[in-house]
DNA sequence: GTGTTTGCAAAGTGTTTGCAATTTA
DNA sequence: TAAATTGCAAACACTTTGCAAACAC
């Protein structure tokens, strides 16, 4: 029983990977299950080289640091830098916001539909823009 | 004439120290006046140092980022940390959002006034939102 | 086999710190 | 003189790099 979960969450993943162009060794499936098991997550490299270790996954920081890179060019997760000493990988990739509670460098998901933005000014030079973001900071 | 101008830049500068409860020194009166000798700025503190070595500033380093911190916590400054490699601080204080333009790393002052929000939702147990930052990315 | 990925340790950035010497009030 | 500030060099945290060994296809 625990075996067919295992083997279906790898599987899944493994597409997911295939998919993006990205070969499944076993570093890079251990940790998209890590990051993808369920729901959106923000993390940083250290973070989920740690929760690896916790899960006896065998795997080095600069391959952590290497998957994390290598997911955000193929579109499986988003990097964040709102906090200055380090980054956050976000699993969600659609439009989206962010609270950020300034305490404790916490971030949570704001949907994109509770956020209504009336006026935008013109991009300088009628240059494309890639995306808003809106963050909500929390003194608390 | 030269003297002159350059007696009044102090005085103002100096003041503006002196408000904001930090002793004016040489180091940080010769800093304050590059930050704040005309339009608003944002600067990272390596090319605040650069600049006043160009100004023959003799300055250290370390004095630039405890200048920096010093004046962002006296609200003189305000941090902003959009690329995670570096800091900048904003000479613009107010209320405000901003470009950034992902391929060179620049950023732009947007007046608030350009900006309107028409929904925002709730912060999470009703905390208190210390600030909305809108970030307009460009791709160019 | 061939090109990709990994792991390690070393190097690199940007930033902070400890502390003696200097400066300000 | 007392307290704050400076400068230096060393320490730091996070991230990237170079390269040989291991691996995927």
């Amino acid at each position: 029983m625990r075996q067919k979960k295992v083997s279906a969450a790898n599987v899944t993943v493994l597409e997911r990977l295939r998919t993006a162009g990205l070969r499944p060794t076993r570093q890079r499936l251990a940790l998209a299950k890590l990051l993808f098991a369920r729901g959106h997550r923000h993390v940083s490299a250290e973070q989920l080289f740690n929760e690896a270790k916790g899960h006896r996954v065998d795997v080095s920081l600069a391959t952590v640091y290497n998957a994390l890179h290598d997911f955000t060019a193929k579109g499986l997760l988003r990097e964040i830098s709102i906090d200055s000493s380090s980054s956050y990988f976000d699993t969600n990739t659609g439009n989206h916001h962010h609270f950020y509670f300034e305490r404790s460098g916490h971030l949570e998901d704001i949907d994109d539909n509770q956020v209504e933005i009336a006026a935008l000014p013109e991009a300088p030079g009628g240059a494309e823009i890639s995306r808003v973001d809106v963050i909500i900071r929390i003194r608390a």
